[in-house]
DNA sequence: TATTAGCACTCTAATGAAACGAGTGCTAAC
DNA sequence: GTTAGCACTCGTTTCATTAGAGTGCTAATA
């Protein structure tokens, strides 16, 4: 096992590579820390090197830490570090405005969060399976076009515009409202899709010749209503990480970070509240020397959200988290808040 | 003046710049056109560099087009490229498929001309401030949400969710939306936005103690649709110039074309029907290696569109001229298209 | 046995000299 | 007016040298 200096010269190593960025030697923390000779250091290191923990960028360089070597110090070492009473002012500022849409909210998490980091954030609102379908309207707006609108038991609107095909008359549309409001209304979002998958049909065939365009119609608002909704915040921040080799990579980055497919994959089933992935942890080369701290929180009632933090793996781990974990909980808050009033203009 | 072979020269030069990328010298002229020796074409150059036409990267590099030059070469000897007929089909496919909104094709045109190009592409609509209010819903989704739904006569329709303040109650609702439907709808936008400011107020106040909560409503939603719409295509496409000094200057660059502000100003406002701007021509020190070739389109009956394309000074302009000429009447015919099959199934 | 001083060795980064080559301007001849 | 020839300029590439930071190993020390 390791001895305790070894554990030292290990944070230290990680305190100082991810605050100045270059690599570490003895000498430096002979200096900087560790009560011990150049040379003694130099055998630990040598240890240390042996488990995997750091390695060196050439023959004759300082040590820099591994992924094993980060693993390591977040699973035993890592102390949160508190937040600056300047970031938490910040944080709770950031919040304070107004906001229209429970989506306003957690999109602007996404961009404070950045802000405040300097790397990239996400944000997944509160899960938008357990919602209940309160209200499902069709607006016809011309003889060509109506807009579907969904809405949630908690605040969330989805609406789309249509063209429709001019078999389908108006009256046929106010009948189908009838029959989708007193049918799926009160039901949870998923209920909805398999009833639209079963009863539905049946139902409407006694209305319509071919129910299938409206099916169609229906799909797709539904699909844009189950889709997780994801935010991104700084995703220029990614130019910053000093880990670009070259712009085709960014490219690549930066079309990873706005896929949703790949988002959600990555964002989602994390154990644990908060969750740190680094380097190939990730499971995607291009994403080989970032690492994503992944926290969730919970909005009672309503399920749990998501924040994460993209930077590079060589980011201030004990920061991030202190930070993230104020944050999720401010953020928590004010979702909570948001449905409360949502909640009591209701009953009222 | 200039003589024939002169021009001959710069047009070349032009053209190896514009393909190679590399200052051009006597011999490779000599070797590719210029009937004449190395020392003729290098008193030419003196010549065309006396008129700055063309300059050196230093004092003895070979030439290079200045922005004067590549100003008398689009405005006296620039031809048209004729289109490939692949790249013919690429257009005609891209627009093949069904569209549901008006925006759509807009869109997507963005996305098609830089795909083609490698450059950055912007699409701006046909002139919204022509449009009609033809409906104006308010749709109430509980106590606490309204969402305002404004519908323009060709297609185009914008929505909202608005918390609102308990005060005012549904039924004062239902009556606004009766006011607004009998003293609105009809009307171009520009007038909507005059009366909103000056009769509506006066009748509101027959219903309501304090309409001006509802005016910041209005003032929202038709901000909204009066917001010129643009959209922008291969914005990565930046990356590839090949005029980036640092990534701050992309950071700078990737802002500018993603404020709609700055690209209204940018866009607007072009004499005659394809209009070039070469570098500092732009007015803009972070443009100052890039040209912009805009070009506007009638869509009868329904105002113009503009589309362009960003890319670095030394493109082919006979190239891209090309192809934007045909690609601005592929787009025309298609918006008129839509429009006609618009208009078609409400005169049905 | 754990620690330390000392030293030879390795590798990177920075510096500068030299060679190369593409291109120019100028002059003199055609 | 055109051209051949030539000296000159300047950016680019190459190569060798040097300085410096850091290592591994060995032998001495507590």
């Amino acid at each position: 096992m390791l001895t305790e200096r070894q554990i030292n010269i290990l944070h230290l190593i990680i305190q100082i590579y991810t605050t100045t960025g270059i690599p570490v030697g003895s000498k430096t923390l002979m200096n900087d820390g560790i009560a011990a000779s150049s040379a003694t250091i130099r055998n630990d290191m040598m240890v240390l090197e042996k488990y995997g923990f750091i390695e060196k960028t050439h023959s004759s360089s300082g040590r820099v830490p591994s992924i094993r070597g980060y693993r390591f110090y977040v699973d035993h070492i890592l102390k949160p570090a508190s937040v600056s009473s300047n970031e938490l002012a910040v944080i709770k500022q950031s919040f304070g405005k107004d906001f229209y849409a429970i989506n306003d909210i957690v999109e602007q998490s996404a961009k404070i969060l950045s802000d405040l980091t300097s790397y990239t954030a996400f944000s997944l609102g509160p899960e938008v399976k357990e919602r209940k379908l309160t209200g499902f309207r069709i607006v016809p707006l011309n003889a060509h076009q109506i807009m579907a609108i969904i809405v949630t038991d908690k605040g969330n609107v989805e609406s789309q515009v249509f063209s429709i095909p001019t078999a389908i008359s108006s009256e046929d549309i106010e009948k189908m409202i009838r029959i989708i409001n007193e049918k799926l209304v009160g039901e949870p979002l998923l209920t909805v899709y398999h009833k639209l998958r079963t009863e539905i049909p049946l139902i409407l065939q006694r209305y319509f010749q071919t129910p299938s365009g409206m099916m169609d119609l229906f799909d797709m608002v539904l699909g844009k209503a189950f889709e997780d909704r994801v935010f991104v915040g700084g995703g220029m921040n990614l130019l910053d990480f000093g880990v670009l080799q070259d712009l085709h990579q960014f490219k690549s980055l930066y079309s990873i970070i706005n896929d949703k497919e790949t988002l959600t994959t990555l964002l989602g089933n994390k154990s644990g509240e908060i969750s740190i992935q680094i380097g190939n942890e990730l499971g995607n080369d291009i994403l080989n020397n970032m690492s994503l701290i992944t926290a969730s929180y919970e909005v009672k009632g309503h399920g749990q959200g998501t924040i994460a933090l993209l930077g590079p793996t060589n980011m201030s781990y004990d920061k991030m988290i202190g930070l993230i974990e104020v944050f999720r909980q401010e953020l928590a808050t004010h979702l909570v808040d948001y449905y409360r009033s949502l909640d009591s203009s209701q009953t009222s």
